[in-house]
RNA sequence: GGAGGGGUGGCCGAGUGGUCGAAGGCGCGCGCUUGGAGAGCGCGUGUACGCUUGCGUACCGUGGGUUCGAAUCCCACCCCCUCCGCCA
């Protein structure tokens, strides 16, 4: 949610921001209809400091045992223009909110650019993809071979877009995901968290699904939402809450199901476990302090960059460009993992700095230090650290033989059981 | 699913029609005290908005209603809790 006070003062700067991000100006609409509010606004509160006067008369006058018939007469004739002077308070607010929180956040200054893919800056490069003496699988390949990752029979129970994952490659998942748990509680400070994976509108609706992406998500028959991402329960747990400024930054992170009723609505990787309806997500979030937010994107970043570099994965950091920037999102990295199988490097974590955008619409608040009153809006960042499921996906193709047998990098092994590879039957 | 109880400021908790933006406590800030800290004492401490630099308005879960006047009375809704039932 964008605040009415800076698109006041910065009408030009607003409209500008939105054009990077290929939309049309709209502070002219906006402040238009914020003039009207606050004339209506001015409007109600004289009425109501009229009222008040005088029912204190009436007050006192009865106290004295007076009449005030004249009085409560003069008060009658307002009670008109209040009630709908009020009932054009309310629906002034309601419009300015219809035109506000289908607004996406400004992109941040060094945010490059541009409106596709072709805008996204690389920042860097680690790693070097494999290079096989064989011909390369890809994970669907290699995953049937083995035996242990079934697309038809996901499709039996549950349709398009889902897989069944069983033995080796099962365990490599659940393994992933607590490799990953491990690494940012024990290392880089973040506090595990089991958030519940089904959140109400009120959720849904601070980090920004609602009410524009309500069709993206999956919505149980008594109106709940299932979870796109515990980006939502996780940064929620911020929201309605004045905190202290000692306690940032709070860091957490959870391990979920994610929920995505979207994915694979434009035909997008039809092949795979690259886009499915659920999957497993190792989710980074942060309530930070509005002056050390940039650094702590950085941060997060190079949480999310610490797994691939255990894994022995290549991949490369992109700054999304405008264009490309989620709803909330006003600076994002991108990490995509290098994917033999696909021959292209593909997003297994984006981490992104929300800056005070989602706070405002969950009233995520602290209180600075030092001084008795006052609150301001705290920052929020998420980031993947990572995506298991394509984690899983890198690691099968990066991690293939020839002979179709997946080696189990080390830092895995010991969650599963000391494994070292992964072969058909196992 | 059945029955009951309850939502008040950062937190706890009084308050049944005007003297209530709201007692008291905790917490927090400043000061006194101390070698220092603590205790103790004193003072101060909600948020948002509007017009204007001092006022005004609103907010006691949300929205309606009654009334000259509502935290307080009425209605609807939301949420939380307890007990019973069912259940991983």
């Amino acid at each position: 949610m964008h605040d009415i006070r800076w698109i006041r003062e910065n009408a030009e700067a607003f409209d500008a921001g939105l054009a990077r991000r290929g939309l049309d100006p709209i502070a002219k609409k906006v402040l238009e209809a914020d003039a009207r509010r606050r004339a209506t606004r001015t409007k109600v509160q004289e009425a109501k400091n009229r009222r008040n006067g005088l029912s204190e008369q009436i007050g006192a006058a009865r106290r004295r045992g007076e009449e005030a018939s004249a009085l409560v007469a003069e008060v009658g004739g307002l009670k008109d223009l209040i009630r709908d002077s009020e009932a054009e308070e309310r629906r002034l607010d309601a419009g300015i909110e219809e035109l506000l929180s289908p607004l996406p956040n400004l992109p941040a200054d060094d945010a490059p650019d541009g409106f596709d893919e072709t805008a996204n800056v690389e920042v860097r490069r680690v790693g070097e993809p494999p290079r096989f003496d064989f011909d390369a699988q890809d994970h669907v390949d290699l995953g049937a071979a083995l035996g242990m990752m079934d697309f038809e029979a996901a499709a039996r129970i549950s349709g398009a877009r889902f897989v069944v994952l069983e033995g080796g490659l099962a365990r490599l998942e659940r393994a992933l995901a607590n490799f990953m748990l491990d690494v940012q509680t024990e290392e880089f400070g973040y506090r595990e968290t089991k958030p519940p994976s089904l959140v109400r509108d009120a959720a849904a609706y601070g980090t920004g699904q609602l009410p524009k992406f309500a069709g993206d998500l999956f919505r149980t028959e008594d109106g709940y939402w299932l979870i796109p991402t515990a980006e939502v329960p996780l940064t929620n747990l911020a929201g309605g809450r004045i905190l202290a400024e000692d306690d940032l930054p709070i860091r957490r992170v959870a391990c979920t199901p994610c929920y995505r009723s979207e994915a694979g609505a434009a035909g997008k990787d039809t092949r795979g476990m690259i886009r499915q309806h659920e999957f497993t997500k190792v989710e980074l979030v942060a309530i930070a302090h509005p002056d050390r937010s940039d650094e702590e994107l950085e941060y997060m970043t190079g949480c999310a960059e610490a797994i691939l570099k255990r894994l022995g994965l290549a991949y490369r950091v992109v700054a999304l460009g405008c264009g490309d920037l989620g709803f909330s999102a006003r600076k994002t990295y991108d990490i995509e993992v290098w994917l033999p199988g696909q021959d292209a490097y593909r997003e297994i974590s984006s981490c992104s700095n929300c800056g005070d955008f989602q706070a405002r619409r969950m009233d995520a608040r602290f209180r600075p230090g030092g001084q008795p009153r006052g609150t301001r809006f705290a920052h929020t960042l998420n980031g993947s650290g990572l995506a298991v499921g394509r984690a899983l996906i890198a690691v099968v193709e990066n991690y293939q033989r020839a002979d179709g047998a997946v080696v189990v990098p080390e830092v895995l092994r010991p969650y599963m059981g000391s494994l070292e590879v992964i072969r058909a039957g196992g």
